[in-house]
DNA sequence: GATTTGATGTGAAACAAATCACAAAACACG
DNA sequence: CGTGTTTTGTGATTTGTTTCACATCAAATC
């Protein structure tokens, strides 16, 4: 029943996200159409590549006439929700759960970071605005506030057990920063972010460039990596 | 010359990282021998598919013996260049730099940050322990402690220059969690880590799930997801 | 030492993703 | 109104990844 589910977000997934960033930019510059190679310049992509993403998720343009920046957005926030008012709890108050609880982006996009939770009482007080609460107060607050997706940053230790508290309390969802894998029942998303990798990836790729000796074998490189 | 340049780390690479963490953990446990579908059963992949990404990466076992611990250990060490220290700079103290200036794992994975910098003069003093640094000893420091690799946690505004100072003195890779795409040269490994485009992800999951109504269909849901 | 057993390693097959190529639509302009 | 031009949207093709299948080897058993 519960199982190691590591569910890596599809990269058409996150060029959409890329796709409506450049939009939103563009549309505070002023511009108010845009083709699928604008969008392929904005992004580093091939404008096939553009079309086939809106393909897959059913967005439509004019024909000639490219999108309408205005009407793409929309059409975008539909389909990813991005419109709607999304609440979500941080578990874990240390230094990344602070960090992340200050981060002005998630507001932005409508995600609304409705209270934080530590078992520490020494951090169970107002800070940067987001109430810390207890764990004892998990239930209540999910309920209140109709909390479908968590981040947990707890210490790895602990996350097996905050996942599963969260779970048992309806969580859907859960953007993961402990460096363990969870596990949950197959109809919990899960999403690792794990930053030692990162770094560590972006180190082997150095070091595999290093040996390729001049640029003009960094062919060889780059058929070895996707980018 | 200068393009944007958005490297996506290769999912067999990442697989391997989970390898890696798997093994360090039941090493711990005493355990010296693995076999294929040990570390599947660990991380959530198929035997076949451990098999083949070691296969990818040349990494052998023996046959039927499985795979002694140390052994496999020391072969990724090599590959991945996990033994060796690696020094790193980490520019922009603020929230997210406070937090991943703190982050302890980076050190036990032989990853250091030497240095912080930051253009605030209030933030340059020490902190937890690093120095922070006017902006103006970021060659100085490059240099001295040979660092190829950087991680960007500055405003989107700033990222862009920062990013062409780094590589002006000898970067060749950077982690970037500004929200921007960064025009580099063909020969610097970038890696974006969003941390919204993560969370807006997990939610647009999250409502398919709850859309597929009851758990037999939840294959129509994986069938388009990777998982 | 022959035979059975159990695991690796890797081509082949199946599947998925990206690129190519072009028909279809929309607009521009004579 | 018709012809030329431009861009979309999507089948067809190519390229990449995962799964399958099994030959190969090494150890265990007889
Ligand atoms: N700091 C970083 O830059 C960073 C980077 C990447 C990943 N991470 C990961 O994020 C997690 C948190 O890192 P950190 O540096 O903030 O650690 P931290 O020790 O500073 O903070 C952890 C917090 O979790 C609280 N906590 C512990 N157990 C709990 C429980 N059962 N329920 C609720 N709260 C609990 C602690 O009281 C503490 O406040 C770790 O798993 C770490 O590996 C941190
Ligand atoms: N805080 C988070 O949880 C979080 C999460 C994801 C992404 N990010 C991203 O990380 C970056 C930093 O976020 P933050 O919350 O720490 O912001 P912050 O404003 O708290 O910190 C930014 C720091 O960068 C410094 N800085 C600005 N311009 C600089 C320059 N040219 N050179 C050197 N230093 C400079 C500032 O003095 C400040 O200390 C942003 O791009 C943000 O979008 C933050």
């Amino acid at each position: 029943m519960k199982q190691i589910t590591k569910h890596v977000i599809k990269n058409s997934l996150k060029r959409i996200f890329l796709y409506r960033a450049s939009l939103v930019r563009l549309k505070m510059m002023g511009v108010e159409k845009v083709f699928s190679y604008t969008l392929a310049n904005e992004t580093g992509v091939t404008s096939d590549q553009v079309r086939k993403d809106f393909s897959e998720y059913n967005i439509k343009g004019n024909k000639r006439g490219g999108y309408d920046i205005n009407d793409l957005l929309e059409k975008m926030e539909n389909i990813f929700h991005l419109n709607k008012d999304h609440n979500i709890v941080l578990i874990g108050m240390g230094n990344m759960g602070l960090a992340l609880s200050k981060y002005s982006k998630f507001v932005q996009h409508n995600m609304n970071v409705v209270a934080t939770f530590d078992i520490d009482p020494f951090k169970q007080k107002m800070r940067s605005g987001i109430p810390v609460y207890s764990m004892s107060r998990l239930k209540e607050i999910i309920d209140r506030f109709r909390v479908k997706v968590a981040i947990i940053a707890v210490p790895e230790i602990s996350a097996q057990e905050v996942a599963d508290e969260l779970i048992r309390h309806g969580i859907m969802g859960i953007v993961n920063f402990a460096p363990v894998l969870l596990k949950v029942p197959p109809d919990v998303i899960i999403n690792n972010v794990n930053l030692c990798d990162e770094l560590e990836s972006v180190i082997y790729y150095v070091h595999k460039l290093m040996k390729v000796d001049g640029l003009k074998n960094i062919e060889l490189l780059y058929r070895d990596m996707k980018y």
